[in-house]
DNA sequence: TACTAATCATACGCATACGTATCATATTTG
DNA sequence: CAAATATGATACGTATGCGTATGATTAGTA
């Protein structure tokens, strides 16, 4: 049986803690409370305006319900707003607010040097080399995930939000069919 | 701006979610529901049995307030055993039940396989040096995170869990003081 | 020995993460 | 156009992950 420590499962889960832990570190230095998802979330929203959730979820390979509390708590704050898609009732449209925007601006020197302390352990070098096997390793499972990356198709809002562009293979691939494949947890049970 | 893409917390955060979809399917395939950090618990206690929870999770470094959950759940799914330690009654000492060592050595060979499909995209030589790199972060972070490693040092149980050793730092170096320090998420809140 | 500090376990709260189900609305098709 | 299907959002449940607080015990100290 393999050591538990070697295994590159669980070497992955705590680096992601590191990587969680060192982040907001630094970003309770300077005030602010923001989590790395919601960073994300927040930067994604701020370089496409008017997307709709699942676009953004898509565009940063995270879960479509998860990112719905992630909105729903970057809109509390106040650093984004939500109505509802004028072309797709179904949709909401996301956008920045000023306040959001000057936040993303004030914590980027902390969220810079978060990357760079989450990996100090590693050289220049080797920190190049690190991510370029993430990246490698990723793109490879890419499918692997509840939300695959995805690139959307749709700026939404019209007037502003155009700068998104990039078309591919959108829509369609995600999971969440209604007669579901792909089950996970579940008919589960260990035998006894 | 740094591309979020290319940013190293983003990267970690997608493999680590693609490394446990990976273990998850890899085990349901054979009737198993457990969790990556349920197996990394169970796999703990297996191999040195006697400890109480919060040397569990030194030794994994992982969460004591997170790991007592999961015990409680291994316990539910009977695979372990908690009981009041004789030496300290706060203490709870855990112990593989044999059903317990049952569904380890039935799910090693699928642990095996998704710790291999989770960098299937790394051949050899990358899978290696992506380990090493890993460590060498990890190890150079170890105290960012709420729970570092450590070794524990008492085997508790007496009798047959005498296979622990491995002295060093233990105990003192915790979080968990009662006037805290280091937080993290507390006192925030961005200023308007 | 009495008091203080440290430690184990646990409780509560909040934030991901995700399987699943449902409602509302679009889109596709026969 | 009407029925079938797909999609956006959300609700619910469960499992980490972790800051914080507290009760029970133990260890350390005046």
């Amino acid at each position: 049986m393999t050591e538990l420590a070697t295994m590159p499962g669980h070497l992955i889960r705590r680096l992601q803690q590191i990587a969680v832990a060192v982040f907001q570190n630094e970003l309770s230095a300077v005030g602010s409370d923001f989590t790395p998802v919601q960073y994300a979330a927040l930067r994604t929203i701020s370089e496409h305006p008017g997307l709709d959730q699942a676009s953004v979820s898509a565009f940063i390979a995270y879960d479509r319900v998860t990112i719905g509390g992630v909105i729903e708590r970057l809109v509390l704050k106040g650093v984004i707003e939500r109505e509802i898609s004028k072309k797709d009732r179904r949709a909401r449209v996301l956008t920045i607010t000023p306040k959001g925007r000057d936040l993303l601006e004030r914590i980027a020197p902390s969220v810079s040097e978060a990357q760079r302390a989450m990996l100090s352990g590693l050289d220049e070098a080797e920190t190049a080399e690190f991510i370029r096997l993430l990246r490698k390793a990723i793109d490879a499972s890419n499918e692997s995930g509840r939300a695959p990356l995805r690139r959307p198709e749709r700026p939404q809002t019209a007037s502003q939000g155009a700068e998104d562009a990039a078309p591919s293979a959108a829509k369609g691939g995600g999971i969440h069919q209604r007669c579901q494949r792909r089950r996970r947890r579940t008919l589960n049970k260990d035998p006894e």
